[in-house]
DNA sequence: CATGAATGAGATTTCATTCAT
DNA sequence: GATGAATGAAATCTCATTCAT
């Protein structure tokens, strides 16, 4: 009688008691992430670690991955918000000013939860092989676009759809490989600096 | 029951044998990896595919992760030798020639097993938090690194080291996003095409 | 929170409405039985299905086998009642038409539900050994004896309590046989107009 | 990864010692749902009393449908082979004798293990619909379409296809009453005693 | 009485690893 | 060395039932 396996949370929590339940369990899961990375995960650990039968979690999640799926979710959402909030002003700004507001942007919100970030990045493995549109980056990548064309008179650059894409995974590769301690010595923070430069070069062809 | 008679010489050398099984359980692994990813992986289904008995398996390998390193290193070592072959002649080139070079090496490289790869890269946890020294990107900046410093006048940028680290991090990345579809239909062969453009600007600061 | 005014009588009459409830879980209850089977029948699914709380399901049917026998008395009582009421006449007609008339009453009662009464009969455990004295048939078996008494002289048979036990067994077999598509294509039709015919020759020793 | 759930049995089991463990886990199964019914089997109690370890019973029965299967296929098999013995002669018999050699065939099968046959038969739930061709009936079904068509013209039916069927079905039944002891108080015998008149009868409308 | 959140024993199944042959 | 039968800890998930509100 199983309904297709699916990522939906099983029930909408109604009475306020339910409510705290799904978060506490959100939050066992990602101190369990943050802790123990993936490997260490799992639903009877993250329903014990909540304080909460493992029963009361299938409640709400129907199986692991809708677990998984909801704490994505929520991480994604924080980030958005908080690379939403610091990039507000830079419709006003000099393109150069725009690119540092992102890019600080991008930066703080993965020192949010840089761990969690981690591991849900690399180490939980997605249930679907092509990245999911709630995912935190989908929004960014629009505002890109438009930021872009405001500017289109400086920039070196021809598809702005394309130029979107590569700035996405550009920034976001050197914000993370900031987060991994680098094995021949060379410091986060003289990598967070280069990346306003790499993205500057990039559109103006300029220094 | 008197032991089946072959005709097969009943000593190979020995190290000739072991070579053999190591390389066909290595394929087997490759294979299920590539077929039906780290969630279809286990040790039992590796040496059956090998035509190997488990106990036969943990004989060369003493456990799983010990399997997934081997794999891992075999997979570097074939991506570091072609994208050596590809950057043999950059010494000579000009700066200009020698990143499209490089660009084309490592893109090339990652078409040999792009799947392996990606299965590599995204799915099966890596034992250990950070990046292993065996890891196929290891030489290739030391490499990159002596090919900075021989057009060190060109250069606008001030660090080789943060810049060798920038580079590689974010040429993979690129060459990552050109391997899976984008969603909003950014072609690979586009992205493909910026790489270079990216890598010079930065390291130029001009178109 | 002031307790919610509403319009409808505070006080039904108790007994009404509390039959109401009761019938509307277990038409819950059939409607699942029916279209998933045993094996996608549980108390919440009742509950739910039947917009009643899984607390008020368990105020009415103390847990899951009262549920199994409510359902199974109700569904016998139907069925009885059509056999009787096809069977009302069958005291002032010849043994043949009685006959007649009793195996097309209990092919009927079988048409009522046939889906539910097949659930019951097969899959759905039943908590004792032996078949309970609410089974559908008791009363049949009854009837059945004086009906075969008042036409003694015409029977082959020796003991009409004996008698009787296999009537039943045998035309309820064959009734469910025609239930069931057969793999070698013989049809429904088929197996229940030889019912008679066996009854008959069983009884008499006659064509 | 899991292929389409099947019913196969997993692994031949070659060795010596292996087959060993399959007989010795049916054995086990056989023994609990003998003692303590369908609701009291489950694949760890099997393990248990088979002395054998959990994973070992996976080794060889991929799920618990397809142990039951198994269980049903031996038993099915036991039942056929001892038929078959007992009704090598009714070939050359009379029709009388022959209907009375089935009966005490089909008896005397039932009685190798009365109470299995009623679990596998009664509470353990069949994973398909209809009734599998590896079932024991089956066989006798051809058995008995040869065996009437031997004394056609003696026969008082019309259809042999349809007569075979209504025939297993009835006898079936009966024996299965006579193993279930009647609450009215009609010995078994009696029950068995009247099946061969029943069938007598309906094949050739006389006494 | 009704609600529905919570419980948790228990069932199925997997798979890395061992070790007798 | 090679084999493959056996192991069993551990993970996921279900569902009958309780009880605080």
């Amino acid at each position: 009688m199983p309904a297709a396996r699916s990522n939906v949370p099983r029930k909408l929590p109604r009475q306020e008691r339910s409510r705290a339940t799904v978060d506490t369990v959100l939050d066992a899961a990602a101190h369990i992430l943050v802790n123990d990375g993936y490997e260490g995960f799992n639903t009877n650990r993250v329903a014990e670690r909540a304080g909460v039968s493992i029963g009361s979690l299938y409640q709400y999640f129907p199986n692991k991955a809708a677990l998984l799926t909801a704490l994505r979710q929520r991480h994604a959402q924080e980030m958005s918000e908080l690379v939403g909030a610091r990039t507000h002003g830079a419709a006003q700004a000099s393109l150069k000013q725009a690119i540092e507001q992102v890019v600080a942007g991008v930066i703080e919100a993965h020192r949010l939860h840089p761990r969690l970030h981690q591991v849900l990045e690399q180490e939980v493995p997605r249930q679907t092989q092509q990245a999911s549109p709630t995912d935190w980056e989908a929004g960014l990548r629009l505002q890109l676009m438009g930021l872009l064309a405001q500017h289109r008179e400086q920039l070196a650059v021809i598809d702005l759809s394309t130029t979107s894409l590569v700035l996405i995974r550009l920034v976001d590769a050197l914000v993370h490989a900031a987060l991994i301690p680098d094995p021949q010595g060379v410091p986060a923070a003289a990598i967070e600096g280069e990346i306003s430069t790499v993205v500057w070069r990039y559109l103006t062809g300029r220094r």
